[in-house]
RNA sequence: GGUCGCUUAGCUCAGCUGGGAGAGCAUCUGCCUUACAAGCAGGAGGUCAUAGGUUCGAACCCUAUAGCGACCACCA
């Protein structure tokens, strides 16, 4: 079969588009479902559905599929599993700003119409970002695509409620929570973040009740919720308050008789050491509230404007209300003092609007024993993070959990299964409405109208997608538990913390086995991408000019796990040159190629199955490559088994760049152009079968060029290179004489050209080499061919001893073997000399660094053997050398 | 406030369990050698943040300090 001719340029947007719709048709990325293999399984993080890929994803997505696409060819049975999830706030935000846009608001539409909107919404924008990973590469198994709102997810969404539910580990409770007026819903712990912001202290003095003249100061950086105070606190240890413990003091504005009490969360450092008491709007004044039995006063309506505790500030903007309030104080003479102050204020992590704690009712995870058994499993290292360090944050989060607020006053999303009877109140937990009350018998039944939070789901994705709760599912029998989660550290607690939480409650196992944590992506200059910022980089436009390779290479090579990445631009050239520098050498290596067949009956299957070289076969060049990409596939297998992925990458980069085309092909080029079939037919051999192992090593670092190449190499199996086999892993390295070898004439190489530009030696003035050398004698003969590269040379002689060496001949030392070049009259002696006593120099301090190492008993002792062994013979190479240098030096100077 | 990480060449970063400092880009020198000038062959450039300690030996382990960053908690 004749191979076509590869195209002259690197074009990536020619074929990396038909090669992934190749691959998919072909059915590549399903899993073999092969019983006899070992199952490999990746879940997809799912994004959002209505989102769009950005560097994060495409970092995390190349990531997995690294490790995907290295399983499949190493033959394991590999699942990807892609999907996205239906992000509830933020993607009812965006369906309500189309409405608002429209003139129109979620409650008039009513709550089934506007998830019809929800859902067109849905369909017009979701899978816009699973079109950009198929740009990407990833190979997942589409045909297994999950949504969080999909039927079998929803089935399991509730089957996990109603579980919990029954096991007491899920209750409806009254509570403060994180509210965000602008989402309108209460929200997680998790999902809050806090912003410094300015803002001032203002100190307020109560007067003590029936005194004249006596105050209690308190501080406080939100004055508008003074109206609420039930209490002033102070810690029962103070000195200073000791004795107004019990006593009350007249609440100004409301003119409101209040209880001074003591409890020990108060700092008495802190302020005047004295804390009002607002048990409605402070989720620490609210616990305090409660210990104490407290009165509790709303100071402000549903809306978050000022209720109606004043009058004249009814409807009042909060701000607004807090100048007025001010105001008062101080024209009342209770305002001391205002003071600057920086305090953290609590933000929804959506819109940023401002949280206010809440008290109302709902629905709780009881997290302390599902936590601790999350944290547990992963202190037995039944889990493993990579890098260890992530387990802290971990369990940073877990020990101190708190019950997780599961219920969402929003409608896109998963419905609480939850009805109460409107005649008695009892509720009923169960999949589908109740036909009647099972206390009262009434038909009167309605469903809370809360949804969960969307972590709710995610946290069953890892099983839930293989179809849990039905467990004898061929899926989820053969995936799980899953092999490897890869994910970013923004997101261990959302997510990991509470899939591990959930899987080992539902499923009685771990979800997966390592977790892969990755940093995020940052600009040029370090700062987090943001739309504000308007710094972030599209993975598209670079997909659009330096093909998916290159995008791929760029965010993984010169990376170690868990690190942030900075995003360099210029690296796309690297990894483009490099792309590109692959391609001009399997296009000249293709279309030399002696006769695929005569090659093929030549050895070729020597390299595919594991079987001894037959060294005959070989010249010396050969046999140092070969023995170099042995040696290379053990390192990568192993570097990527430890996800060492960048590492990998760049060991191939190097092998492939500087051994394999810098020194590899320049060095067969004239067997290459020989006439003689036989040496064409052999060398073609070892080019092709290097390359196309360089190129499965790389593959699942940068699949199009890789595959797209492959098959106008002369392959054994497949030509697909997603599904060839991963190169043999050889226990023994037969080579490395050979590899030495050459490692030291290429010193040498490198040694006389440096001397023939000092002596300023023409290039067109040949000379005659001569080798010295007490071993590796027969190697030096058959290196002849690899020396004569050297091209200066007219004649080169090898010999074991140093006869008829012409005085005035140049010598260079590598190792145990000595040249000499005859430069005739060129050679100025002086200089040769001078040249000579540098490089004696140079051996000395070698030779002192190396007897200081071994006389130390230290080293001898305690080192590893191996490492002792190693330098007793550097010792001895460089005593050798030194020695030779001497007494050529001492020929010199007669 | 608690926890963790980072500090290595001009820039961006690697450096596995301690055993003679690495890559890419940038720079300098010489090459348009019929795969590739998006290239080839060479060179220069580092007190591995600072100070102590452990060790025969420290970029690596320990302690402290400084600068930067992240996460968690949140102080009214």
């Amino acid at each position: 079969m004749k191979k076509e001719k590869m195209q002259d340029k690197y074009f990536p947007k020619e074929f990396e588009e038909k090669l992934y719709k190749e691959w998919e048709n072909k059915g590549y990325f399903r899993p073999s479902m092969d019983k006899t293999k070992e199952a490999y399984c990746v879940m997809m993080p799912p994004p959002n559905v209505t989102g769009k890929l950005h560097m994060g994803h495409a970092l995390d997505d190349t990531i997995q599929d690294i490790l995907i696409r290295y399983k499949r060819m190493n033959g394991f049975n590999t699942l990807w599993l892609p999907g996205t999830d239906h992000a509830a706030i933020s993607t009812e935000m965006k369906v309500v700003q189309k409405l608002k846009e429209e003139g129109k608001i979620k409650q008039d539409l009513g709550r089934e119409k506007f998830l019809e909107e929800a859902w067109d919404w849905t369909h017009k924008y979701g899978g816009i970002i699973q079109e950009q990973q198929r740009k990407l590469g990833c190979s997942c198994d589409w045909e297994r695509t999950r949504f969080t709102l999909d039927d079998g997810m929803s089935d399991a969404v509730l089957e996990q409620f109603i579980r919990l539910y029954n096991k007491g580990l899920i209750y409806k409770g009254k509570r403060m929570v994180n509210w965000c007026p602008s989402c309108n819903t209460s929200i997680s712990d998790a999902e809050v973040e806090y912003k410094e912001e300015p803002s001032h202290l203002w100190h307020i003095r109560y007067k003590i009740t029936g005194t004249e003249n006596e105050y209690i100061e308190v501080a406080t950086t939100r004055p508008e919720t003074m109206l609420g105070d039930t209490a002033v606190a102070v810690h029962p240890d103070d000195k200073r308050y000791k004795n107004l413990v019990g006593k009350t003091c007249i609440l100004p504005i409301m003119n409101k008789e209040i209880p001074i009490i003591a409890d020990d969360f108060v700092e008495m450092d802190f302020g005047s050491g004295a804390v009002k008491i607002t048990p409605c709007h402070d989720p620490n004044d609210y616990a305090c509230g409660l210990r104490h039995n407290l009165e509790m006063v709303e100071v402000f309506d549903e809306n978050f404007k000022m209720g109606n505790l004043v009058p004249e500030l009814k409807g009042m903007d909060l701000l607004e209300a807090r100048k007025e309030i001010v105001k008062k104080l101080e024209k009342l003479g209770n305002l001391v003092e205002t003071e600057d102050y920086t305090h953290n204020v609590a933000k929804c992590e959506r819109c940023k609007t401002t949280i206010e704690p809440k008290v109302s009712t709902q629905w709780f995870v009881s997290m302390k024993d599902l936590g601790k058994r999350a944290a547990d499993s992963v202190r037995a290292d039944k889990v493993r993070f990579v890098p260890k360090r992530y387990e802290k944050q971990y369990f940073n989060w877990l020990d101190n959990i708190q019950d997780w607020c599961i219920s969402r006053q929003l409608w896109w999303g998963h419905r609480i299964p939850a009805y109460y009877c409107k005649d008695c109140g009892e509720i009923h937990v169960a999949k589908t409405c109740p036909d009647k009350c099972k206390k009262c018998g009434s038909k009167n039944l309605e469903q809370d109208p809360d949804t969960l939070d969307t972590w709710f789901s995610s946290a069953l994705w890892p099983f839930s997608t293989l179809g849990w709760p039905n467990t004898e599912n061929e899926d989820y029998k053969t995936f799980y538990p899953t092999s490897t989660l890869v994910t970013g550290f923004d997101i261990i607690t959302f997510w990991i913390s509470r899939m591990m939480s959930q899987g080992l409650e539902l499923t009685d196992t771990e979800p997966f086995k390592d977790v892969l944590i990755h940093g995020i992506v940052r600009d040029s200059q370090g700062r987090k991408m943001s739309k504000t910022l308007g710094n972030g980089i599209d993975p598209l436009d670079v997909i659009e000019k330096y093909g998916a390779d290159a995008l791929r290479f760029s965010v993984i090579s010169g990376t170690t796990m868990g690190n942030d990445i900075r995003f360099m631009p210029e690296k796309l050239d690297q990894a483009s040159n490099f792309a590109n520098k692959i391609w001009n050498a399997a296009k000249f290596v293709s279309s030399n190629l002696a006769d695929e067949q005569k090659v093929r009956d030549f050895c070729h299957e020597a390299f595919e199955k594991n079987k001894a070289y037959d060294p005959k076969m070989f010249k010396l060049e050969d046999k140092w490559i070969l023995n170099k990409l042995d040696k290379l596939v053990v390192e990568v297998s192993k570097n990527i088994d430890n996800y060492d992925i960048g590492i990998a990458l760049d060991k191939i980069y190097n092998f492939i760049w500087n051994e394999f085309c810098d020194w590899y092909i320049e060095m067969v080029k004239s067997r290459i152009y020989s006439d003689d079939e036989a040496t064409k037919v052999q060398v073609s051999d070892v080019l092709s079968h290097v390359l196309a192992s360089s190129l499965k090593l790389l593959h699942p670092f940068m699949p199009f060029i890789t595959a797209e190449i492959y098959p106008h190499l002369i392959v054994f199996g497949t030509e697909d290179l997603i599904a060839a086999k991963w190169p043999d892993i050889r226990e023994k390295f037969v080579f490395d004489k050979e590899e030495n070898l050459v490692e030291k004439l290429k010193k040498l190489i490198v040694e006389i050209r440096n001397v023939r530009a000092k002596m300023n030696v023409h290039p067109s003035k040949k000379a005659k080499l001569i080798l010295v050398t007490d071993s590796d004698f027969e190697e030096l003969e058959e290196s002849k061919s690899f020396l004569e590269k050297l091209g200066f040379s007219d004649e080169i002689v090898i010999q074991k001893d140093e006869k008829n060496i012409p005085e005035n001949a140049v010598s260079i030392v590598v190792d145990n073997i000595k040249a000499f070049i005859p430069f005739d009259e060129l050679v100025d002696i002086k200089e040769e000399i001078a040249r000579l006593e540098n490089e004696k120099a140079r051996l000395v301090s070698e030779v002192e660094r190396g007897e200081k190492m071994l006389s130390n008993p230290g080293f001898v002792n305690k080192a590893p053997e191996k490492k002792v062994l190693e330098e007793k013979e550097k010792l001895n190479n460089y005593k050798q050398m030194l020695e030779s240098v001497e007494e050529r030096l001492n020929g010199l100077k007669k």
